[in-house]
DNA sequence: TTAGGGTTAG
C-alpha cells in the first residue's frame, strides 16, 4: 500500500498526473503574478480543498468496507468534479490513519482517477499506457520528454516501487539499462536487496554459503545483479536479519549481526529493534531483554515507540503479562514517545482478559488511552472489548461500549451484535 | 519520507 501510494502521490511522475488533472499550475503563477494574487489563489485553492474534504468525508461514512465506499465514490456525480491533488490525498489518508478500509479506498479512488488521467493522456499520445510495466525504462525515459528530471532519486523511486509490487526481475532488468545512464547509489542497492529478500530468495543462498557468510553472500549478489561493489551498510545488515529471523533461520541472522560488528557498522534504532524482534521470535526473551536494557544504552541509541511496542508485544505472546506493563510503565516514564492503538494497546488489552484484571487493569488502560493519550477507540479495539468483556460476564460494560461506537457512527461487525443479543 | 522493523486477532 505504501508503495502505491507513493506511486500516486509521492513521486515526481504521480505529481504530474494529478497536477494535470487539477488543470491548474501553481508554479507559473507563482513566477508571473503579484503576491496579491498568489496570496488569494493560495487562499482560494485552500477553501477548495477543505470543501473537497468535506464532501468526501460525508461521502465515505463510516463503517462502510472498502469496495462499498470505493464504488460511491466512483458512481458520485459531484465526486468527479473535485480536483485531485497530493495535499487532498494526504489530507484524507491521515484522517482515516485509524481506519484501514477508508484509507485503501481513498487510495483506490486516487489509483482510479490516475488510470483515467493515464488513459487521457494516452488517447493525446502522451503515453503507451499498455507498456508501462512492461517497457518501464521507455517510461522513465519519457520523463525527460515531460520536462521532468531523470535522476538517482527518480531511478530509486521507480525500482522501489517495482520491487514492493514484486516485480523484482523487472527491476533488475530495469537496472541493468539504466545504470548507464543514471548512478546508482546505496539506496539502490538496498531496494534492490529488499526486493529479493522478500521474495524469499536470500535464505537459500544462506544454505550454499557457510563461511563468511555476509561478504561472501553480498559479492555474490553484487555480482548476480552486476552491481558495483558498495559496501554493506546498517540498512542492508537490517533487511537481510529481518529476511532471515522471517525464515526462522536465527543462527544466520545473528551471523549477520555478528559480521556487523565485526566492521565496525554503527547500529541505530531500527536494526536493534529488528533485532529484538529477531529474538522475540527466536524465542529468547532474556537476549532481547538484554539487548533493551544493556546493548542500546551500550551503544548510546535511543529506543522509540516501536521498541517498546516489540518488547510489549514479545512479553504478551509469550504470557508474561507483568513484565510486558512494566515496559508500559517505562515507556510513559521516559516520557519520550507516543503509545500507538495497533502494537501497543491490542496485546494489553488481550492480556487483561486473560489474567482477569477487567475492573483494575483493563479500566486503567481505557482511561489512560482516551483521557490521557487522547486515542479514539476504532472497530477493531471495540469489537476486542466487547467481545472481551461479554465472555467475561460483563455485558452492561461491553453494551455500553456498543452504543458509545454506534454513536459514533462505527458500524459493529454482525458477530458482535449476535454476541450481545445472546 | 529516496533504502531497513512490527506477535493482526478477537
Amino acid at each position: 500500500m505504501r508503495s502505491i501510494h507513493r506511486l500516486v502521490v509521492g513521486d515526481s511522475f504521480g505529481i504530474f498526473c494529478l497536477a494535470l488533472a487539477s488543470r491548474t499550475s501553481f508554479s507559473s503563477l507563482a513566477t508571473s503574478h503579484p503576491t496579491e494574487v498568489r496570496d488569494f489563489w493560495r487562499k482560494e485553492q485552500s477553501q477548495d480543498l477543505t470543501r473537497s474534504v468535506d464532501i468526501l468525508t460525508t461521502k465515505i461514512g463510516k463503517g462502510n468496507s472498502e469496495d462499498v465506499i470505493l464504488q460511491s465514490l466512483i458512481s458520485d456525480g459531484a465526486i468527479n468534479v473535485i480536483h485531485l491533488s497530493e495535499n487532498l490525498i494526504n489530507r484524507l489518508l491521515f484522517r482515516y490513519k485509524d481506519d484501514w478500509k477508508s484509507a485503501l479506498a481513498v487510495f483506490r479512488w486516487a489509483m482510479e482517477k490516475m488510470r483515467e488521467i493515464l488513459e487521457e493522456m494516452r488517447q493525446e499520445s502522451l503515453i503507451a499506457l499498455d507498456t508501462i510495466w512492461k517497457d518501464a525504462v521507455r517510461t522513465f525515459d519519457d520523463l525527460q520528454f515531460l520536462g521532468l528530471e531523470k535522476n538517482t532519486e527518480s531511478m530509486n523511486v521507480l525500482l522501489d516501487t517495482l520491487c514492493k509490487e514484486k516485480f523484482v526481475e523487472q527491476a533488475r532488468e530495469i537496472y541493468l539499462e539504466l545504470k548507464h545512464y543514471v548512478a546508482p547509489n546505496a539506496h539502490t542497492f538496498n531496494i534492490l536487496i529488499h526486493g529479493w529478500c522478500n521474495i524469499r530468495l536470500i535464505p537459500p543462498l544462506f544454505n550454499v554459503i557457510v563461511k563468511n557468510i555476509i561478504s561472501t553472500w553480498f559479492t555474490t549478489f553484487s555480482m548476480k545483479c552486476k552491481l558495483k561493489i558498495a559496501p554493506p551498510n546498517v540498512v542492508t545488515y537490517t533487511t537481510i536479519m529481518c529476511a532471515l529471523a522471517k525464515a526462522e533461520k536465527f543462527d544466520e541472522a545473528l551471523q549477520v549481526v555478528e559480521r556487523m560488528n565485526a566492521v565496525g557498522c554503527r547500529p541505530d534504532t531500527l536494526f536493534f529493534n529488528s533485532f529484538i524482534y529477531t529474538m522475540g521470535r527466536a524465542g529468547r526473551i532474556d537476549d532481547a531483554t538484554h539487548i533493551f536494557k544493556v546493548a542500546m544504552p551500550k551503544a548510546s541509541v535511543a529506543p522509540n515507540t516501536s521498541t517498546y511496542n516489540s518488547m510489549i508485544s514479545m512479553f504478551c505472546y509469550y504470557a508474561q503479562k507483568e513484565r510486558a506493563f512494566d515496559i508500559l510503565k517505562e515507556m510513559e516514564k521516559s516520557g519520550l514517545c507516543k503509545p500507538d492503538i495497533q502494537t501497543y494497546y491490542h496485546p494489553l488489552i488481550k492480556s487483561c482478559f486473560k489474567m482477569r484484571k477487567v475492573d483494575t487493569w483493563l479500566n486503567d488502560i481505557l482511561s489512560d488511552m482516551v483521557n490521557k493519550y487522547h486515542i479514539g477507540l476504532d472497530l477493531s479495539t471495540y469489537t476486542l472489548l466487547i467481545h472481551g468483556l461479554c465472555r467475561a460476564d460483563r455485558c452492561k460494560w461491553a453494551f455500553n461500549l456498543f452504543e458509545e461506537m454506534v454513536d459514533q457512527d462505527i458500524m459493529p461487525r454482525y458477530k458482535t451484535c449476535r454476541l450481545l443479543l445472546d
